[in-house]
DNA sequence: CGTGTAAGGAATTCTGACACG
DNA sequence: CGTGTAAGGAATTCTGACACG
């Protein structure tokens, strides 16, 4: 079963448990996505609906955070990580939706 | 690592989306848990939390449903299950809680 | 029995902006 | 740069009840 992993990546989640699971503030986990850091899904009448595996991303976020990383280095190595998996053979979506034009201005 | 379990029964979603995953109406999600058929949890201002082992569990009981078998039966058959899960040794909370006490009177 | 619905209220989330630094 | 906050509005959820059957 492929079960398990789609829990892991459902978007199904308010931002208020997000804050909740992660101790962020919902001012930060908005910022963090206005920073290309997290991609949550929006619901047709606008509310942000995060996953499992977004969560713990934002707690990898918020490590680096409190260790000094800016967000737009955060988000450098986010480009990185999605760099290997593409050649790995595993799209992600996003990557492809929102970064893939950029990557070829971004010097 | 335990957590895909964990994110398979981690009580985090709304009946908005459990509505539309499941495609039944929010009254009868919340008929049924009237009728002590699920157990979601309750935010402190009292938004129902589901988890995604709910969901599933919603789907089942909507095919008895349809299949003409009426709630009390289902819930028979819920509590034969989790008399088994005891006997293997797997304690589930909501039926230590509010059903253990029941089960020497219900005849 | 199981489900639809209108009713009124309370809690959640959203955006854009000002603030500090 | 990263985050707090007050502001006003829109969408969500809650409960108790009436209805049908």
């Amino acid at each position: 079963m492929v079960d398990n992993q789609s829990y892991r990546d459902k978007k199904v989640i308010n931002i208020g448990i997000v804050t909740e699971m992660t101790g962020l503030s919902d001012r930060q986990v908005r910022y963090y996505e206005d920073r290309k850091l997290i991609f949550p899904e929006r619901t047709s009448s606008g509310f942000r609906k995060y996953s499992f595996s977004d969560i713990e991303r934002l707690m990898e976020i918020a490590e680096q955070i409190e260790d000094g990383v800016q967000t737009h280095e955060i988000r450098k190595d986010l480009a990185k990580r999605e760099k290997h998996k593409m050649i790995s053979g595993q799209i992600n979506s996003h990557f492809n939706l929102s970064q893939s034009r950029e990557r070829y201005h971004v010097k």
